[in-house]
DNA sequence: CCGGAACCGGACTAGAGCAATCCGCTTCGA
DNA sequence: TCGAAGCGGATTGCTCTAGTCCGGTTCCGG
């Protein structure tokens, strides 16, 4: 059972096998496809990361089998970290839902891939088991906001997802990033939800 | 200088000319157009619109030039009953803005080409006229509405067009069409935007 | 510094989706 | 009855995109 294979002591940098070279290309295309995702979501396409990596389009497919596993892999990444930022809230406790609330708008603006990915994103079954844990967790965050009655009765995730998913997808749709833009709506989206 | 040309007592029917079968299929076609485009807006195609109508496509290009003519004809219909409405409502001079509000979702509600006019909709210069006018008389009523302390100071045309366009057209995207539901939305905005 | 393996870019393939046209056949109506 | 008007759907021509192929280049161990 001895392997043949090299040595495997891929202790610091988990992936760095092979050239040098093909190694830093595999980093800039990660790179690229997480800004070219971010500006135009699940519409980008695989020759627009190319482009941005300044590399051809085999080198993206070289790196990943597939656009969808590219896709998947930037969008876990966002998840994973709203994920965090969320379960620290729950276990802290004592954070205001509307520090919540606004940090998910924060968190939203600029960034198209995200917007897709809580509005429809089919991507692959871990993509969508982030997301629904993700949603649970907001959802968890928002029903004891309104049991606590900083929320109105009769606010559920399902008008919170219009409310904010509706008026983020505009503003990316008018191409508005200032942050004060931004909070200005959710400003006005707040006041529309929250108790007297 | 005696004209040639038949008689043209085109009296009531202001468009039946030819054969009665051609003028049936041009009512089918019409009508169907309204429907899909009300269903898919922009999106719809003339494939879609054809279908509907029971007929062939080329029927439909036998009725109007092109594509962007029939979303025209059907995109004018709405544009100018909305804006009829509105002047109505300025002529009457005491409708509450509130009321304008609503109506504007209820106009909304299950019509996607209504959606995508107010969101981008540059089909050709007539429409982009009328919008521009339901805008102006929109606009007029909300300024109205802060002069008279009804709605919050500060709220601007392009704030509500971001708050209504984006829960809109959530809304539609994931299919909802329950007049409460678009009701209850419409509610937490105006309770986000209104006075006290 | 050499040679072959690894890697490269971009031309190419395959296929979907669409507006608009063409044309042989059918139907209307004088 | 018969010719013109009208018909449908097959077809064209275009755009756009994911994914593959291949001749040339670069890296790096010996």
């Amino acid at each position: 059972m001895t392997p043949v294979v090299p040595p495997a002591d891929d202790a610091d940098p988990p992936r760095a096998r092979g050239r040098a070279d093909a190694e830093r290309n595999r980093t800039r295309v990660a790179e690229a496809a997480a800004l070219v995702f971010a500006e135009h979501g699940l519409d980008a396409t695989v020759a627009q990361v190319a482009d941005r990596a300044r590399v051809g389009n085999a080198t993206v497919y070289r790196n990943y089998p597939s656009k969808t596993e590219l896709l998947s892999e930037v969008a876990l990444r966002w998840l994973v970290d709203w994920r965090t930022a969320l379960r620290a809230a729950a276990d802290a406790g004592d954070v205001p839902f509307r520090e919540v609330f606004l940090e998910l708008y924060a968190r939203l603006r600029g960034d198209r891939l995200a917007l897709d990915l809580l509005r429809a994103g089919a991507i692959d079954d871990e993509v969508t088991a982030a997301r629904a844990e993700v949603e649970a967790l907001f959802t968890a965050s928002l029903d004891a906001a309104v049991a606590d009655g900083l929320v109105r009765p009769g606010i559920t995730y399902a008008d919170l997802s219009v409310l904010i998913l509706g008026t983020a997808g505009r503003l990316s749709e008018i191409g508005e990033t200032d942050p004060a833009a931004w909070r200005h709506v959710a400003d006005m989206i707040w006041a529309g939800i929250a108790t007297g």
